[in-house]
DNA sequence: ACCTGAACACCGTTCAAGT
DNA sequence: ACCTGAACACCGTTCAAGT
């Protein structure tokens, strides 16, 4: 909002937002943000309880549009099973390349106080993808432990790309990995 | 070091190691560790630069014990390539239960300027792998791609259980994964 | 050589006082 | 109803002064 005018808690969050987006929840700072909306710090306490209010806030906006991402993706038409797959695994990868909030978000969660919305969002990747691998006749506990074992691998890349580790191993690769991990199966049941 | 007498730098890493295996590198706080020493932070200064100097001798004793728990593990006679891999894969199963300091390392590393630490450890985790799947007569190449899968794998579900997402996949399940992608090999070249 | 104590910066939080 | 400004706590950092 302008300055000088009076702002409303969606202020608030949408200006926390955008210091989420770059920096991670460690980046959302009262006084960092009062100071973006031209403001003081004392004033958010009108709008907030505190900043874990503030921080949980930003995230269930994250989980939002992170199940806006997902139900597009899902709804998009084209493609038996194995190329619905294929395409998510392949986005995954590519969005691993961007350090950016969400990035962060796995490693920052419990910290921050969030990882009940991390762990819900979690949930509805696995119950996305063992749909998928159950369209492929995989029988329902055996697509669920799939599901999460190729979850679980890219949330593995992810982490050894926080350090920077490379491995050597490529986006296409990786791609190649989940899809392999999802359809022809090796998670022991 | 007791109360009143002289401190080392030593003393002061064994009492942030102390915090940082209860609570991770967050809880390696200077005033904390002045506190636990019984002297002032003011003192901090006279053996370090500045937290993160301190933060960091703490990360490279880590890596000092990781690595004799390694080399521990890969003397430890008797067994087939595949004995080994099961027995490597169960202890870090076990491990995943603890919510200890190691647990949040992976998180932390890259806040608290370690990254290239725990980047030289994943290396060494991966070398190891690939050598035992190495000797199951696994080419080269292919043996190292399967070393990165399972470790992100393992890492990704420690990434899981701090968002304490259960997922239905007990330890046996994880183990028999992680053994399965590395000897039956499911990475795509 | 090693430490204390006071000072400052930064950030979260509270609150009396203003409009 | 919403905000300001000052205050305090907590922690990292500096430094003059002490032993």
């Amino acid at each position: 909002m302008a300055r000088g005018g009076t702002r409303s808690a969606d202020d608030w969050v949408d200006a926390a937002y955008e210091r989420f987006d770059a920096g991670g929840l460690g980046a959302v700072k009262v006084e960092a943000v009062a100071r973006d909306l031209g403001t003081t710090k004392g004033s958010f306490y009108w709008h907030f309880a505190d900043r874990p209010a503030l921080v949980r806030a930003v995230t269930v906006r994250w989980e939002a549009r992170e199940t806006d991402r997902f139900i597009a993706r899902a709804e998009r038409p084209g493609g038996s099973p194995q190329e619905r797959l294929a395409r998510l695994f392949s986005e995954v990868a590519e969005r691993n390349r961007v350090r950016d909030g969400e990035a962060a978000l796995y490693r920052e969660a419990e910290a921050e106080g969030v990882a009940d919305i991390v762990r819900r969002v979690s949930e509805r990747r696995v119950a996305y993808l063992a749909e998928l691998i159950g369209a492929l006749g995989i029988e329902v506990g055996e697509a669920r432990r799939r599901a999460v074992a190729s979850l679980a691998m890219v949330l593995g890349m992810q982490q050894l790309a926080h350090v920077r580790y490379e491995a050597h191993v490529d986006e296409a690769a990786l791609t190649a990995t989940a899809l392999a991990m999802a359809t022809s199966g090796v998670v022991a049941s």
